[in-house]
DNA sequence: ACTTGATCTAGACCTCGCTCTAGATCGTAA
DNA sequence: TTACGATCTAGAGCGAGGTCTAGATCAAGT
């Protein structure tokens, strides 16, 4: 039970975790791991959303562990899939309370996979409809600009 | 040529238009059939997203045609599935713009559908990755609480 | 005639999720 | 030492996409 707690790293599920090296990172590189600007880890950060303090040096620089760039990495997944940030936050204080709460955690995260799915359901219905419409607009191409008998406008 | 022209209504993609109904409908109504709100409505009238202008009463209610609905239906799909009201309302003034134009329509939901289908593939990774973590979860409730050996926020 | 509810307009206001600014400090390379 | 870029904090600002309010008008029922 070393590394790989809170994300798990790698060969997973095309997760490219780019480094599980041990030394620690400054904002910008985490900046360049996760995706995230500067700013919004910062803002991350003061809303609460990470799974424990972040580290300091001597001089008040921000110092990532690798772990905190995993738990990043998972919040940018799941704000990609319209996480609010108020269910993150809620997510992270579990984390951050400790063991015992591993239902809650569970039940956070399916419900959430829950609304992914209708999500993804919505997106294809959509597509469909998208798909269907270019055809439409596709065909009437195809036949040239024959007639007088479409107009939308009208 | 009849009806259908804009969102060529019943039947083609699980596509529940309720009525094609000659009666023209309130605002009301119409927020009832669309899912849109009244404000909502009038927001995109007044942003330029109808693809013609809606009809009044000699009150000055407005009247909305069955063309109308239908149009808005296809909103709500782009508007779900991403589409920012800027785009949308291009597509409305090319519509307006009447015929001529089609291929700029067609390449527009194009690469609207395109960004759909990359959106899909981002949610199904998404899935993936929640999906992998509840199982770490579900196997660790699974387990019992056996152990200390469990921690992220160490 | 009166009441009630839906609609009207213009414009203020709101939430979300960052982003940017200012002004100071740190740290490294020349 | 000097310079220069990266980082720091606190807090203001922003764009998207609506939502809501006020005060007036319309239309239908009784």
């Amino acid at each position: 039970m070393t590394p790989t707690t809170a994300g798990m790293a790698s060969t997973t599920a095309g997760m490219t975790t780019t480094k599980p090296s041990a030394e620690p990172l400054s904002i910008g590189d985490v900046a360049e791991q996760t995706g995230l600007s500067v700013h919004a880890l910062r803002f991350y950060e003061r809303q609460g959303l990470l799974a424990g303090p972040v580290q300091r040096t001597s001089g008040g620089r921000r110092r990532y562990t690798a772990f905190d760039v995993e738990w990043l990495q998972i919040c940018v997944k799941l704000r990609e899939s319209g996480m609010p940030l108020a269910d993150l936050k809620q997510f992270a204080e579990l984390v951050r309370r400790g063991p015992g709460n591993e239902a809650e955690r569970l039940q956070l995260l399916d419900t959430h996979r829950q609304r992914v799915d209708a999500q993804i359901r919505a997106l294809e219905e959509c597509r469909s409809v998208i798909t269907w419409k270019v055809g439409v607009y596709a065909e009437h191409l195809a036949r040239g600009e024959a007639g007088g008998l479409w107009d939308p406008t009208a």
